[in-house]
DNA sequence: TTTTTTTTCTAACAGCGTTTGGAAAACCTA
DNA sequence: TAGGTTTTCCAAACGCTGTTAGAAAAAAAA
């Protein structure tokens, strides 16, 4: 009786429907348009239904945040297998950021709290800046031998260096300037590469 | 007889006090925690009132923005005046930046979009990122003495790092720990400038 | 004092996140 | 198939939000 499984496969459906909803709103005309009542609209349920998938807006984006940087985690892990040397490893992470940041600006909003996107809880950068097991930290290490306290610092630069370039650009630049921004992105990622080498 | 004088005057108190109760009610409690009712219950008056100042929530905050953005201009062009070295000049922006950023923290996340502020208008940015008249952008050219295309690269790059910086720290840091970053903003911004000289 | 102008507020609209209570549907059992 | 149980779902409401219209109150001018 396959009756509890296709409720099941039924519910994981609904909860990515509301998920992508969401995006998709925020994609459309920004987080200050995205409403409970919009979303369950689109997914056609009335608005308490979302409250059996999240406990509360706040939840649902917090959600979209950690799905984005575990999405980009699985990046970093890709690339960290495919280049051996760190410094090849370290332009393709930049790279990926910033692909990830034109595909899904409204993921990278979340994740940020931009440009309308808010989060109350700081919980998921405590994760993603942390060292153990990070491969972004481990390429850096690899690059820069020194002691442990000194890697943590630029591993830190690092982070602000390519997120925030980015969160800067998507929020100061109209979107039709934004590509243009890449070059010089780029071209401080290398000299700051080159600079801690 | 002073009373047009007099209501002009009270005119402007109240306008400054409906911009002083909004950045209190947001230092306190986040830019969420921002509503026209709560700055007319704290000044006073009827939520309508703020009306006959700012036309809209949105233009309320764009002045903070723009204000904001006026003031450090202002401490930018005292840097200008007061040091003769481009290098010494852009440590003490940069450190006039942090500062800001510390002191009053809910005009820079009004300023950049962040953590529950928001203004539609990206027109702020443009003369801040002009290159005409601005003492940021020359102290990079006498840094720089290359092609104007070249600066004004160099230019962006460095209001990515500091904003960006400090952007990043504000919204992934607690309140606690943002003190501690200072040392490495400083540090990566004297490696930029060394890198580009 | 009366008229005119200016200032101010009450009340309402539509939309927001969220919760409650119960209707409706689906399911299981006899 | 009928009855009972469980699960699914939603209408309605609460207290918020930004904003507006129109009337009331206050001040100034006549």
């Amino acid at each position: 009786m396959g009756i509890v499984e296709r409720r099941e496969r039924l519910k994981k459906q609904v909860r990515s429907d509301i998920l992508k909803t969401a995006r998709d709103i925020a994609r459309e005309d920004g987080w200050q348009g995205v409403s409970i009542r919009k979303i369950a609209d689109i997914i056609e349920y009335s608005p308490p239904i979302i409250y059996e998938y999240f406990d509360s807006k706040d939840k649902l984006l917090e959600t979209i945040r950690v799905d984005g940087f575990y999405e980009l985690r699985g990046e970093y892990d890709r690339i960290k297998e495919v280049y051996r040397d760190p410094e090849k490893q370290l332009v393709e992470v930049a790279q990926s950021i910033w692909n990830f940041s034109v595909e899904k600006p409204e993921v990278f909003q979340v994740m940020f709290n931009q440009d309308g996107a808010f989060v109350l809880s700081k919980r998921a950068y405590q994760q993603e800046l942390d060292m153990t097991g990070n491969p972004v930290w481990e390429m850096i290490a690899r690059l820069r031998p020194k002691a442990g306290e000194k890697v943590s610092m630029t591993y830190y630069e690092w982070w602000c260096l390519t997120y925030g370039f980015i969160s800067i650009t998507m929020t100061t630049q109209p979107k039709h300037a934004i590509s243009k921004m890449e070059a010089i992105y780029t071209e401080g990622v290398r000299r700051f590469i080159r600079s801690i080498m």
